[in-house]
RNA sequence: GGAGGGGUUGGGGAGCGGUCAAACCCAGCAGACUGUAAAUCUGCCGCCUCGUGCUUCGAAGGUUCGAAUCCUUCCCCCUCCA
């Protein structure tokens, strides 16, 4: 355990802490301030903004803010800011199309339910919770002015998703060019000393210190992690995408995402995600090679992580899992599925689209040809199949969806 | 303000009066094989009451037996000139 006091951590930030903290850091920019500020004195305000875009925080998310604790655990200031009226902005990082804006109802909802997961992760005595609206809805027309004249339209152009969006004659909206600067912004509100953020981020990050220079302040040093890909393995984890793991997911669905990624992949995962250390990582490796069964390390994985966000519930999972796909029994809990049959809705096509288990009756209709659907363990053929009123039927489509279905 | 290019089913991108629910690629889904992995193979991939059914190709009108394809107006994007 870190202790509170500052000048004995300083005392004692040996060479250790400082390769923990910067052990699967991406960049840091640049290196000798970050060190000068971080084996300094000062307690260091160390800043890291998040989007409401998206309700749920996930494992790529948790990259970062697994970082940010180590902050917090060198006894660091470390600001969660919740970017609430930069969100009406959108940040164009890492992607080629103009951003929705979103509502604000939509962003004070997002942002509660961010606020609500991050401390799965950080200390809440310990981490500063601002929003930038808080600052932003009071700042001057004239002082808005000052706040752009601190960069150039062909400085902001080399961005790399202006740049291709520029080339390929995709639009660039001018509020878009907004975003970094409001970013930078919040570095001098906050007198921001070190701020994080994904790679995608770096150029924001770097604009911060030219608005902070532009201000007179002291410039951040920028600390960069990996973006974590998804379950695909090739696009960055993201909820739009769909290749998530929430940290909200029940134990058995996040044990079962991570047994899904590919081997290659859950290195990957391993050295971003797991704690434990690299001699251990590269033992497991070894074993690999050696021949043991990928399957197995991946268990590893997985319980690891279910563990840490549900106490208790990872050797469970791992359990259920093996019942569920390695025996190919019923899970234990199946979720129950009430359905009104109105008139002719006892049709299997119909019922799976009320439930949920396709998206339209064609779909099923597809799913049913294919041999994707099974009734109380019997494959359904015919597309006229129809269930009895009353009774519960056991129907899974496909081999991830399954459900008890009781019409009444 | 002027000239030109462009908006097609999740993304990319063909089609340019009928044979178009619309090539092809990617993503996705399902089946086989497996370790619910990857890779591979196969099928699917607008909607429904599944039929010589319905609604789609930026929007609205129009021409035509028939339009994503032609005409008109409008909206949006890009480039160059001012």
């Amino acid at each position: 355990m870190i202790p509170e006091n500052r000048h004995i951590i300083d005392a004692r930030m040996n060479k250790n802490e400082l390769e923990i903290l910067i052990r699967g850091s991406e960049e840091i920019i640049p290196e000798d301030a970050f060190l000068k500020k971080i084996k300094g004195e000062k307690k260091l305000r160390v800043k890291a903004g998040f989007d409401p875009t998206s309700p749920d925080l996930h494992l790529g998310h948790t990259v970062l803010l697994n970082k940010m604790k180590l902050f917090q655990e060198l006894g660091h200031e470390v600001i969660f800011l919740i970017g609430d009226f930069t969100g009406l902005v959108g940040d164009p990082s890492g992607v080629n199309e103009t951003r929705p804006v979103l509502t604000e109802d939509q962003i004070k909802n997002n942002a509660e339910t961010y606020k609500s997961q991050v401390f799965k992760i950080l200390d809440p005595e310990k981490t500063e919770v601002r929003f930038n609206s808080e600052w932003m809805n009071k700042v001057h027309p004239s002082e808005f002015i000052k706040l752009l004249s601190s960069y150039t339209v062909a400085r902001m152009l080399e961005r790399d998703d202006f740049a291709k969006r520029y080339k390929s004659q995709q639009p660039i909206s001018i509020h878009e060019f907004l975003y970094p600067l409001l970013q930078g912004y919040d570095s001098v509100e906050l007198k921001a000393d070190i701020e994080l953020g994904g790679t995608d981020q770096k150029f924001n990050l770097l604009l911060g210190r030219e608005v902070q220079k532009h201000y007179g302040i002291d410039q951040q040093a920028i600390f960069t992690v990996p973006l974590l890909e998804g379950l695909d393995g090739v696009k960055k984890m993201s909820k739009s995408l769909n290749n998530y793991v929430a940290l909200e997911d029940d134990p058995d669905d996040m044990f079962g995402k991570i047994m899904s990624i590919s081997d290659k992949l859950m290195w990957r995962y391993f050295s971003l995600l797991s704690f434990k250390t690299s001699s251990e990582i590269d033992n497991l490796k070894k074993a690999q090679e050696d021949g043991e069964n990928p399957r197995d390390i991946k268990f590893l994985l997985a319980e690891e992580i279910v563990e840490r966000f549900h106490e208790g519930k990872g050797k469970k999972a791992k359990e259920n899992f093996i019942e569920r796909f390695q025996k190919g029994n019923t899970p234990a809990n199946v979720k129950n599925i009430l359905l009104d049959s109105e008139g002719h809705a006892e049709l299997l096509t119909r019922i799976l689209k009320d439930s949920g288990m396709s998206k339209s009756t064609s779909e099923a209709m597809r799913l049913i040809k294919q041999g994707a659907v099974q009734v109380d363990g019997e494959r359904v053929s015919d597309d006229k199949y129809t269930l009895n009123k009353g009774k519960e039927s056991l129907i899974q489509v496909g081999k991830k969806k399954i459900a008890k279905i009781t019409l009444k």
